[in-house]
DNA sequence: ACGAGGAGTGAACGATCGTTAACCCGGGCC
DNA sequence: GGCCCGGGTTAACGATCGTTCACTCCTCGT
């Protein structure tokens, strides 16, 4: 239950909105227990009021945004018209990894860091996100064999999961992360166009 | 001097070559130093013969690799056409990401565990090569704002750098890296060719 | 022949970290 | 009022890790 919305973050929301926040910083390793307690205003072992350890508290992050991606995926993908879904899916996507670019990092890099078991979920959960990608952009390129169709897929991860390296601030700090944006979610649907044979690699974008 | 091309490689160039390997695997923090003297034949603190400490061996690693890319890049950025010299850049950093990624993933993982020094240099390495695929994008479309351009640079270093996530190995059909390779150049061609504000024959596509 | 030094070894040290233990405090609930 | 228990504290434990030390061995240059 993620305390409804409303206001007051239960003190475990807060220990993981926090450790979210310092594992993208300085890695899952690069962090102490007791830095995660000093940032939430208690200190050291009290995490384990509400955690069963340090490596659960990494599961929790990466298993929640895994199903999340997931779920919002599945909302899209599902559209009748393959190309609305594929479009649909790069603005979910595009929206995410710019709403909450703390997490996408902490997924791509400690990963590793986690036990067995719950890795293997997150594992299972990112490639069935994936093969939502996949089995759509076959829906509008039927002729994309499934490898190819995954390299595309994460190209385009990669691209869009980008906005975390970004210049820091520009100068006209507002409309920043609605012209990146706009700009990520065109590239991305360009380079989803030339997954096709050669020959036919420059067709119309289409746009919803 | 990296031992000269012929063949025996350094125990100093196995240490280095193997630490690559277990880092991009496991994260910095992941490798004892034990781990990699074993990996070498060798045990333990015999890394301290080769090596002040295990940061000056990440820093050696990750300052090597930012230095071949801006070498990479500048010797391709000057070439007298834009475009030329954009599809060079893309070809240079399309083979390093395929040729060597466990150093793309070592460096844009581990580049928080750094000390602050050398860290200093490869952030400056790096963005002197973003800046090289700034000028040379806005070479090509003089419309584009540096910080867009930038946005785009970045987002083409992650589409580029996603061969690391690629999937593993495909059964029976074998899209080799080859395939992969074309793969991801044309997709990074086709985003590129979207950074400037709709022109050029490319239909405008609505803003948000 | 022989000394010097590069390269390796196992043992030991100090620091840090995750985790556990023992104790404490405040507020609902009968 | 007595009690319980969620949530917090400090102190201590055990393990791991990076690093240093003292020592050995092999090889080369003079």
């Amino acid at each position: 239950m993620p305390s409804s919305e409303g206001a007051a973050p239960t003190r475990r929301e807060q220990i993981l909105a926090v450790s979210a926040r310092l594992f993208a910083r300085h890695g899952f390793h690069g962090v102490s227990i007791s830095d995660l307690g000093a940032a939430v205003g208690v200190s050291g072992p009290a995490l384990y009021r509400h955690f069963p350890g340090k490596e659960a508290l990494l599961a929790e992050l990466l298993i929640d945004i895994s199903e999340r991606l997931l779920a919002g995926g599945r909302a899209r993908a599902g559209h009748a018209d393959p190309r609305t879904a594929l479009t649909e899916l790069v603005d979910f996507h595009v929206g995410f990894a710019t709403g909450e670019p703390e997490l996408i990092v902490v997924q791509e890099r400690d990963l590793a860091n986690l036990p067995d078991e719950p890795r293997r979920t997150v594992r299972r959960l990112q490639r069935t996100y994936v093969e939502l990608w996949v089995d759509t952009l076959r829906r509008v390129h039927p002729e994309i064999a499934p490898g190819e169709a995954r390299t595309v897929a994460h190209g385009v991860f990669g691209l869009l999961n980008s906005t975390p390296y970004a210049p820091p601030a520009a100068p006209g700090s507002d409309p920043d992360a609605d012209a990146r944006t706009t700009v990520l979610r065109r590239m991305a649907l360009a380079a989803l166009n030339v997954g096709g044979p050669a020959g036919r690699g420059m067709e119309r974008i289409a746009d919803g």
